[in-house]
RNA sequence: GGGCGGAUACUCAAGUGGUCAACGAGGACAGACUGUAAAUCUGUUGGCUUAGCCUUCGGGGGUUCGAAUCCCUCUCCGCCCA
């Protein structure tokens, strides 16, 4: 549940300057900062359907709206349920598949319950959610392209750079569809604008020139000043792309990735990246902020900066329990021993790891071999692949280096139901026996 | 439509009849060091029942004792001529 101190509206704070010191002001179309000081606007931010969670690159649109409630403007975030199943050419070197309706559906409600957690929807300025299919399902091509096509030129439409990249590309091409993208965003800003009085689109430094095109249109369609603003790009140290972990995407849903994955994805944020991901992803001051990094100068090998980021964010996407299991986990399997772990402690770190459940016989006696158990984990892939983690010490049980030829047996289960494996240096895995 | 060049493992890229599961680089993974870091050094990087075996060099067919390497054909890409 959000914390109701954490969401108090803060009546007509700069949104601009506030975003500007976090270093996430990129772009804003003229005159934006005048209009936000002038009075309570309500501002959108769009969000595509492609999987049922959002992740942690997602959480920055999703920041960004939060900051607009924050200072005490309405955000509403649109769900992409009719642009999704379109898809939008931006930064995508190629044609993407389309979703099928019932798909969106599902993905929309995932998202939906994510984002609850980080905006408020009770009060005066209340956020809201909506689906531009309810809106763009219904327009009829006809009265699209006399209502809202005329105002688009062609001539501007291809000199964009996510169109004109694709055009120039032979054999990536770009179809009709996927080159309307930006009427329909513009459309929906253009909707928003008359339904709720919407005045504002924020986003990622990607979307700039789709804002500008809704903005645009707005003008010619109603005459109405309509404004944009955009946070940079957001990569790691090493120029890639955030947010990807070596498994894969880090999701906000904790079934695809546990709070402790998602904690330690934070925590273990690197040194000269920890300050900007403060500013980025918490909500905490700027003094708060250069005191961490302060702290962090003076002993980086204590991690107090990114310790604080890891806590805060699991904190604000999965809550204070599951920050406290993955920060309990974290110890437990980092700086503890974990035969020493009391049973109601290991059965918290155990709901974060991945786990394999084998039969109370197959321990019994001899107990089974690593080089055979390992493949049935998520530590090795192959027979192949564990004999080689195996050769190079990099498998542990219950923290200690296992042997070549090493067995699980029943005496290694800590409490008599679990034992931890680990390959590597922070990859677990955790072995139970099957009851009954 | 004609001519030429190309397609090799996660990526780039060697290899032009046997010593090739295939040089090298990047990436990834592991070990040492460390702060659950960075940098560095070392190792591994198709699969398996691992002193061995099996499947890979765009697809299919052929030559040969033996093919990633030679021939035919198909698909796709690039360049040139119409």
């Amino acid at each position: 549940m959000p914390d109701p101190a954490k969401l108090r509206p803060m009546p007509h704070g700069d949104y601009l300057g506030e975003l500007a010191w976090r270093g996430m002001l990129h772009q804003a179309t003229d005159g934006l900062a005048a209009h936000l000081a002038s009075g309570s606007r309500t501002g959108y931010c769009g969000f595509d359907p492609t999987a049922d969670s959002l992740t942690v690159g997602n959480l920055v649109s999703v920041v960004l709206l939060a900051r607009l409630q924050r200072c005490g403007h309405t955000p509403i975030a649109v769900v992409g349920g009719a642009t999704g199943m379109i898809g939008d050419p931006s930064g995508k070197a190629s044609e993407r598949t389309l979703l099928d309706a019932d798909r969106v559906q599902h993905n929309l409600n995932g998202q939906k319950a994510q984002m609850q957690r980080l905006l408020d929807f009770t009060g005066s300025n209340a956020a809201r959610i909506v689906n531009n299919a309810d809106w763009l399902g219904g327009l009829g091509y006809i009265d699209m392209l006399r209502d809202v096509g005329k105002h688009f030129s062609v001539n501007q439409m291809i000199a964009r750079d996510s169109v004109s990249s694709r055009l120039e590309g032979r054999e990536q091409g770009i179809s009709y569809t996927e080159f309307s993208y930006m009427i329909l965003q513009a459309y929906d800003f253009l909707h928003l604008h008359r339904a709720a009085g919407c005045t504002l689109q924020v986003g990622g430094s990607d979307q700039f020139g789709n804002i500008v095109s809704g903005v645009d249109l707005i003008r010619r369609v109603t005459g109405a000043h309509a404004f944009g603003a955009t946070a940079p790009l957001l990569l790691k140290s090493d120029g890639t792309k955030f947010g990807k972990s070596e498994s894969g995407n880090v999701w906000l849903s904790a079934e695809k990735t546990s709070p402790y994955r998602f904690h330690q994805f934070f925590l273990n944020a690197a040194d000269d990246q920890v300050g900007q991901l403060l500013r980025w992803f918490t909500f905490m001051g700027r003094e708060e902020i250069e005191a961490l990094e302060a702290q962090h100068r003076t002993a980086p090998q204590e991690r107090a900066a990114q310790r604080a980021l890891a806590d805060a964010v699991t904190d604000m996407v999965h809550g204070a329990t599951e920050t406290a299991h993955a920060k309990a986990a974290a110890t437990a399997l980092f700086s503890g021993d974990v035969r020493s772990l009391s049973a109601s402690l290991l059965k918290d770190v155990i709901t974060d790891l991945p786990t394999t459940e084998v039969p109370a016989a197959q321990l019994a006696g001899e107990g089974v071999a690593l080089l055979d158990l390992l493949p049935t984990t998520s530590l090795a892939s192959s027979k192949r692949e564990a004999r080689e983690f195996l050769a190079a010490g990099a498998v542990s049980v219950n923290g200690e280096k296992a042997a070549a030829e090493g067995r699980l047996q029943t005496a290694h289960l800590l409490h008599g139901e679990v034992a931890l494996l680990k390959r590597g240096k922070k990859l677990w895995h955790a072995v139970r026996v099957a009851r009954g």
